[in-house]
DNA sequence: GCTGTGCACTAAAGCGCTTGAGTCAGGTCA
DNA sequence: TGACCTGACTCAAGCGCTTTAGTGCACAGC
């Protein structure tokens, strides 16, 4: 026979009663707030299970019942695209902060596609094993909603439009298009009249989104050289298409543009090096600003101008709308602060150009 | 009645048995692949049970003494400085793909300090959360495996040394001590003798064994200009201490050194800048590497050296050797390939140096 | 014919909790 | 005095599985 330290014994509700001299439903009720037991019980039952270090088995909570204390989140990403975006870390810090004080555990995996994602929650559900889950990367056109409303899976949808099909699905949105507006306005400010848009992933809401909300603004200043370029957010993707950018392949006339506005961090920095390398110099010849807000901005020469946003924030959002959905709450649509530009060195007044 | 669409039911497995025609007990031999049943019975058990989407409630599974099918990460470092660091996401990708293949689920956390961290511990484990759990950023001073031990909780911790003091626990470590000691050999080799190592957390058990080599290795080969001095990984700290020490704050006799190794590549980028701020010019007067390589790396100007080495397969590891620790496998120490040092623009020989 | 053996399968208990249906003492009211 | 509450508890069932101890049957051996 091996030598195992036999570990600790858990305590249970009998364990309890047995001290407390009660019934393990007295324990229950005394335990749950529930009337049916006296003041003096209550106490004392709450003392000895203290004292014990009692912690309900969330199985056996959940097997008669109750939910299971637990939420999803699934991170559909191939694992490299995944790397340097500080994004998810600090979504999920933020959700964590909210969970944490209610006790609720945190599911996690990443899987390569929304396909893959859809059986995860199927999975779940099936296997009883979250009460609710937190949704990213809303699609344009997304097959999760409706699976998790077949599955009566309390959800919330982080980074989408308010959805009107979708009645029991949670909203947690920042106005894109009004942050697109605003960074268009400003760059139309600073005489840029050639912008193009370095995207995220075509097929994601909010990509789509600013890509929308960029042609809409253009057309009501009368801008013809204005585009939107679609990448996955990797840093090569974002070097290669400022490259094929600025070289003159995509805007109109052959001619580069005069600002480029990128769907994230990692993409601008990698941009902004590829454009110093064909000898552009930013903001000099071209003005970039970043979509998301980091470390990461302040580290390259010029630092960039970024649009930020509490994204720790954005995750505590999240979780409390989702709380709520548990506790029965009604599902609703809330939006969070619109993202503010940050003017650092990157974008500039548009000197010679428009020429 | 608030007109809710029902939402589908979970089928059990007293629907698969009465579908089949079996009792249940028939139907968990079945499904279990214990013997009990002829083959043909369990061919029909499985094909209905296929049929009707059944998965086993982890719930109730777990009630009758298996395990909860999850694992426990959690991550005790606080919100900001989790930020850029790519490592632990794909740390976590690639302990996904070896759970997901078996069906285990992870549990995550991210608290603040490491007794937070032991109440986690605590917590799932009288909450039956979790079979066992991955800990990480071991420390020199740890209290986490005697807990775990005491807990009975079986863990791996990733990125320790191994430890004869608890047998209990498996080990995944990377060969820090082989790694710096190559590093110094080939600025060595440079003609490098003035090196400041800025290092990451103190108290990280794996902070202090590169402290250590450092220091042996500089005996070893007579260097007296060479240290470490502890950060907290962050860009702002790797961009502070660059300067004290480019300014000769650090190194005796009040001159700069000529090469510089950093815990991780956000503060080596951030170093960078700050030494060229200063107008120092990188490889010219100092070199740099990094340790942890990723694509912040090839972002910046000199392309930085960096030691290499896969995390997505370090996780999988890991993953592994916990997976075997649940089939009740023995507890061990795998190391994972040194990493190697890949030689890109930001290291050099030693020009006009040493002076 | 009887016991023995092996096999395919069923019955029922039990895991730790919740909960609806009792039970029982003490008080109220007619 | 007896019917009737009410508050404080206890009982026992049940959630969906696993598992131990059977049950019933076919076949073998004496």
């Amino acid at each position: 026979m091996p030598a195992k330290r036999s570990p600790a014994r858990r305590p249970t509700m009998k364990d309890i009663a047995q001290r407390a001299g009660v019934s393990e439903s007295a324990v229950s009720f005394a335990l749950n707030d529930r009337p049916g037991v006296s003041e003096i019980t209550r106490d004392r039952v709450r003392r000895v299970a203290e004292q014990l270090g009692w912690r309900p088995s969330t199985a056996a909570r959940q097997l008669s019942g109750e939910g299971t204390a637990t939420v999803g989140l699934v991170l559909a990403r191939p694992a490299d695209t995944l790397g340097v975006d500080s994004f998810f870390l600090q979504l999920i810090s933020g959700i964590q902060e909210v969970l944490a004080e209610r006790h609720l555990g945190l599911l996690f995996q990443v899987v390569e596609d929304v396909d893959d994602e859809c059986a995860v929650y199927r999975r779940w559900w099936a296997e009883h094993r979250v009460d609710g889950v937190l949704v990213v990367d809303p699609r344009t056109d997304d097959a999760r909603p409706d699976l998790l409303d077949e599955l009566g899976l309390p959800a919330v949808v982080i980074g989408g439009a308010p959805d009107a099909r979708h009645p029991g699905l949670s909203t947690v949105w920042a106005d894109d298009a009004g942050a697109m507006a605003s960074v268009v306005g400003r760059l139309y400010e600073l005489g840029h009249r050639r912008i193009v848009h370095i995207a995220g992933l075509p097929g994601l809401a909010h990509t789509e989104r600013r890509i929308r909300t960029l042609r809409a603004e253009a057309e009501r200043r009368g801008l013809a050289e204005v585009c939107s370029v679609t990448t996955d957010y990797s840093d090569a993707e974002g070097a290669a298409v400022t490259r094929r950018v600025l070289e003159g392949g995509v805007l109109g006339g052959g001619s580069p543009p005069t600002a480029l506005v990128y769907d994230n961090d990692v993409m601008a920095v990698a941009g902004v090096a590829a454009a110093t390398e064909l000898g552009f110099s930013v903001p000099g010849d071209v003005s970039v600003v970043a979509w998301e807000d980091s470390a990461l901005c302040r580290m390259v020469k010029p630092w960039l101008s970024a649009l930020s946003r509490d994204t720790v924030a954005f995750g505590r959002t999240a979780a409390v709308e989702l709380t709520s959905l548990l506790d029965g709450g009604p599902a609703r649509a809330v939006g969070v602060p619109v993202p503010g530009l940050i003017e650092r060195d990157s974008t500039g007044p548009c000197g010679p150009c428009g020429a």
